[in-house]
DNA sequence: GCTAGTATTTATCAATTGATAAACAGGAGC
DNA sequence: GCTCCTGTTTATCAATTGATAAATACTAGC
């Protein structure tokens, strides 16, 4: 409706934009399901166009694929979380709760899950860059707010021991999703259970294990 | 020295034999680093015979690949920890990290890591199989002696959700290996503190999370 | 040393791969 | 209705793929 409204000449351009976009979000599904060996004739098959054409909207095939890994990595990871994991309003319990809900809830797709072991075996930088963030921006953040929460003022950097021990943690967390979308292996159907679960050991242990680095 | 010790016959084909087992201990090295959609020419270039050989020692490298499946999955388990882990003489807690220990020696390779993971994301059926090897003979077994150290005669099988806690156990300790050797991340040097640490947590986290469960 | 059989290589096939160029189609603007 | 532009297809290339057959090198056994 109302799509010839005065002259916006990008009409025909924003259409080849969405065509594009259409492309690389199939080209995800596609390549989540064959692996990026799969060839681009297969891959045009499944978008139901010639194979060549695929040129006109990249340049190779290895262009295609960094834009598959952009969109892919880039586009789950909300800016809210980053709020909510330092909302110091709200008990670091709750908040660590509702955070890996929400985050198993972005991730744990078949095809997120796929795609991010499929660039991991390929040692792609986009993956590393993405280990850091997770580290940085889920695990070091964690510790901190445990150490504010327990009554720290200016919490010292976390030690390798404890950030390994949050590793652990979220490792379990996220094998989860491994079991269940790349082995296809029952698991426990209540996930918030598994991650409440999960919580409570890491919380607890991390008291006990490092009772010295609270009081400081 | 000392070859030609009588007759025999099967020199030659025990020579055959090795060269085999020589190309399939090549092939996982190989494989491991290239995956498996690499070609055989390639693959014969790292062996240092030319491509067309591999096919009087092997039908297709469908075949060649599957004998690459079996050895790197039946080689590295050993017998040995079936009885450890249920050898009541022993603490479970320090029968634990005996076995972890072991059983991370093992399996915390590239070579192993990386063709577990190629093989999982393939789908094929070894790798299922290995999993519910994981579940029966290290998990639940866990678990049944868990209750047995805490008194009970005739332990029933444990829940759903106690099961999915020692996974993610478990997981957390497999991630730290996919974490050093599939995405070359720096980790905690110290592997044996990593599987205390996780040990500790689980331990003391499924006592207090299952406290009925040990009683009756 | 000769021979037979095995280990290995050379030559080759048909199918598949990523990529390019040229032909075609169809609709917007005059 | 005609033209031009862009989206799309057809035709094609050279390289690579798994696999086979024929030729050669090698070595044990006489």
């Amino acid at each position: 409706m109302d799509q010839q409204t005065k002259n916006t000449p990008r009409k025909k351009r924003l259409s080849s934009e969405e065509r594009r976009k259409e492309f690389i979000s199939k080209a995800i599904e596609f390549f989540a399901e064959e692996g990026f060996e799969s060839s681009t004739r297969e891959l045009a098959r499944y978008l139901g166009v010639t194979q060549p054409l695929l040129y006109r909207y990249f340049p190779s095939k290895d262009d295609l694929i960094k834009e598959v890994y952009q969109t892919v990595y880039l586009s789950r990871w909300q800016e809210e979380w980053d709020v909510l994991l330092c909302d110091r309003s709200i008990p670091l319990r709750a908040r660590l709760q509702e955070f890996y809900e929400a985050y198993t809830d972005a991730i744990f797709t078949r095809e997120w899950m796929r795609i991010f072991l499929f660039s991991g075996l390929k040692g792609v930088e986009i993956n590393r860059w993405y280990v850091g963030l997770v580290n940085e921006r889920i695990l070091n953040r964690i510790l901190n707010e445990f150490r504010v929460e327990a009554g720290q003022k200016n919490p010292k950097p976390p030690s390798a021991q404890e950030l390994e021990l949050a590793w652990v943690m979220h490792g379990g967390i996220f094998y989860y999703g491994v079991r269940k979308h790349i082995y296809e292996t029952p698991v426990l159907e209540d996930k918030s259970r598994m991650i409440s679960d999960a919580l409570d050991l890491f919380l607890k242990g991390i008291g006990d294990a490092f009772p010295t680095g609270l009081k400081e």
